[in-house]
DNA sequence: ATGTCAGGTTGACGGTGACAAGTAGCGCGC
DNA sequence: GCGCGCTACTTGTCACCGTCAACCTGACAT
């Protein structure tokens, strides 16, 4: 590549404006064209620099692409933060947490993706960190008041799972297979989630198979006991 | 490459043996080295063949890889009609396929990862719908009994999605990142998703923001109400 | 013996990530 | 004002990849 456009070389100390550039032609390119499109090549041309100049400031193709993913990732953070700051109630705001994160997932299923289907590199793994200490955070007001029982880590771990299983399923279909209303899909499944881990800690033998008996003890409210589910033994299909 | 070893050619109606032995030395190379490992060229070495021979019998690199993972998958089929065979109770029946879904999974993290995250082909998307089909196939007893409700679809897409997180979070770590306990993640994965599901359909209304109160009412037995959570208006914290 | 055709092979194209080694420009100390 | 050294970037080059068009060849039916 010939140099496009005689680029100015950068001053000492400003040689992080490339990266950058980098970062921005990267980001230009992965949403226009996707992952695939996203070369070494294709980002160097792009500013006008040659190929192994990208090599400077990035160790390797994936850890420019998570690093353009970080960047995005960072606003899910102070989105889960943001969302259950006026919300007193802990479950409430667990539950509003876990809704904030479908949604911000199927906002940007590409980088979702993107950082956590690949093969881990060092960003992706602090990024599981945080979004663990996030719903952690939430999770942890939930035991204290008794919402939830359990491990805390376990619970977080199990919410995750969920969470990212919500998003996960979707990201790699095309958006026409996707649920029509988004909203009510990210909202059931946060609910899903809450509540099976409120279940999990009200388990009598939480690791034994939990039959309709189980259930019916679980999900009778006083108003209503009996009525819920069947009679013990109750039938079979 | 100069014919290796002197494989003698395969008889007219012979053709599909080196389908079969393609797949066998791709599966080979996928257990033993990864994905990134298994290359066109690797695999038709490893058979004593040249590269495009590999193009008679599969459209792409991606269509081969995928083919390798579907034999392991047919397994997961009958693994879970097999899962709950013996099982009257429609929710343990569902539970037990949940479990079996993870435990499938783990067994099989870079086959699984490689279906269900890469980019969808019609392989995989046969896949997918075969699980559905056969989660779906648990949920509909539990309907019928009143031990899940709502629709059939929804409940089985969001069980799916539980079950694909509990999975699809773990499968691109290493092995030394996964819990100690595989058996009991499993079995709590399944409990919080089914039981969540159990609780979507009792929801008063399902999109919005589920508080403490509701959990309060969910999950009182009548033999210890009021004892679960605190008396309504719950300290917050 | 010969025609046919499935079951391969040859050779090459365009593109990729990665790197070793060289070069040009800027700023600082003198 | 001048050269030294550091930094930012380039040149040139590997090794390898998936994929394809075209050609060859051996086994069988006749």
């Amino acid at each position: 590549m010939t140099r496009a456009g005689g680029r100015k070389r950068a001053r000492p100390g400003e040689g992080a404006r490339l990266r950058t550039e980098l970062l921005a032609a990267a980001e230009r390119i992965l949403d226009a064209e996707g992952e695939d499109a996203v070369t070494v090549r294709g980002v160097a041309a792009a500013v006008g620099v040659t190929t192994p100049s990208v090599y400077l400031h990035f160790a390797s193709r994936l850890e420019l692409l998570h690093a353009v993913c970080l960047g995005v990732w960072d606003e899910l953070g102070r989105c889960m933060s943001d969302a259950a700051s006026d919300v007193d109630d802990p479950f409430s705001a667990l539950h509003r947490r876990c809704v904030t994160y479908i949604a911000f997932g199927l906002e940007h299923p590409l980088r979702y993706r993107l950082v956590m289907n690949g093969r881990a590199t060092e960003a992706s793994r602090q990024v599981a960190a945080d979004c663990f200490r996030y719903l952690a955070e939430a999770v942890e007001p939930c035991v204290a008041a008794g919402a939830l029982r359990g491990d805390v880590g376990e619970l977080t771990r199990a919410l995750c799972a969920g969470l990212h299983g919500a998003v996960a399923l979707l990201a790699p279909q095309p958006p026409e297979m996707w649920p029509h209303d988004l909203d009510t899909y990210a909202a059931n499944t946060a609910s899903l989630v809450v509540f099976g881990a409120a279940a999990l800690g009200r388990l009598p033998d939480p690791s034994a198979t939990p039959g309709s008996d189980t259930l019916a003890g679980l999900f009778t409210t006083p108003s209503v006991a009996g009525a819920v589910c069947g009679p013990p033994g109750s039938p079979t299909v």
